[in-house]
DNA sequence: ACAAATAATTGACTTTTTCAACGGTCCGTG
DNA sequence: CACGGACCGTTGAAAAAGTCAATTATTTGT
């Protein structure tokens, strides 16, 4: 007897099993899906998202990032980098400071509020990062980024 | 003599050192950017972007996915997977076939010129992927895939 | 048989992405 | 030194993607 039966086979996740789900832009694509979508959620009581999250820890961290560092890093057009400083000048989070090696570029550094806010915020998104890796113990966290890094930056 | 010099340090990439690239939502991300413009540049030799493109492997693979499956699979909303399916089938890659089942329901079906240009589209896909995962060994490319659909499914 | 729930669709609306153009600044070459 | 070409940030417009509520047809449970 055929085991393809008519009816749908108690079917809530038969889809793990197509050839996608081996694929693995698929699963960074939907991993990466639910991670931003638990990271927006956790960062919004502090008036963040995931992208501004970045923005602020990079200034807050001292890397001293100009803009255009800011948009190769973060994968955006630069034009996004503009709204999202912005945002977070207009509140007094971060400063745009011209570069004096080079007047043409901006380079941004927090607040003492923006710092603030910042440690705050890490530590909603800390939560949530242990909150998904769950089932992911310690060394495969690290295993994992390893990896990941490999992927994210291609040397 | 401190470390901190006023001229900017040999700069392509400090930003690899700040906390931020430690973090395993922002590696996702940019992993996954990464991969998805790869992807959809690849697939676009053959009028596929990443999106189609798994909703086309879905249906060519036989699991005759309903649309709410496709979407909450893909995590998109149920009124993408419509505009995604019209244009598949618009194309004859693909036909919704009412469930018997349940006729609310449609169940997504490749054609025979869909599974072609799937099989097509995969070898560009399946070349991309070497591609990223040149620093990768196999054995590491699997418990790659297998941590990410720990993020990516947890059940 | 009926009420509540669900699948797909539509349309309106917001957000994000993508591009081209522009002013200011830097750099290398003549 | 000056000039052309490149580069940074900014603006604005257009296209694409995402969000959401309402609607129809159908199913499910009572």
């Amino acid at each position: 007897m055929s085991p393809i039966g008519r009816t749908r086979p108690t079917g809530r996740d038969r889809l793990r099993d197509s050839v996608l789900a081996e694929d693995l832009s698929f699963l960074l694509a939907r991993a990466n899906a639910l991670t931003l979508a638990a990271a927006n959620a956790a960062l919004a009581e502090h008036g963040l998202k995931a992208r501004s999250y970045s923005v602020l820890a990079l200034a807050a961290d001292d890397v001293r990032p100009t803009q255009r560092e800011l948009a190769e890093f973060l994968r955006l057009d630069p034009s996004q980098v503009v709204a999202l400083v912005d945002g977070l000048e207009k509140r007094q989070l971060v400063e745009r400071r011209t570069d004096p090696a080079d007047r043409r570029a901006n380079v941004l550094v927090a607040t003492d509020a923006g710092r603030a806010l910042f440690a705050r915020a890490q530590e909603s998104a800390r939560a949530v990062e242990l909150g998904l890796l769950a089932a992911v113990t310690p060394a495969d966290h690290e295993r994992l980024a390893q990896l990941l890094r490999l992927l994210a930056f291609p040397d």
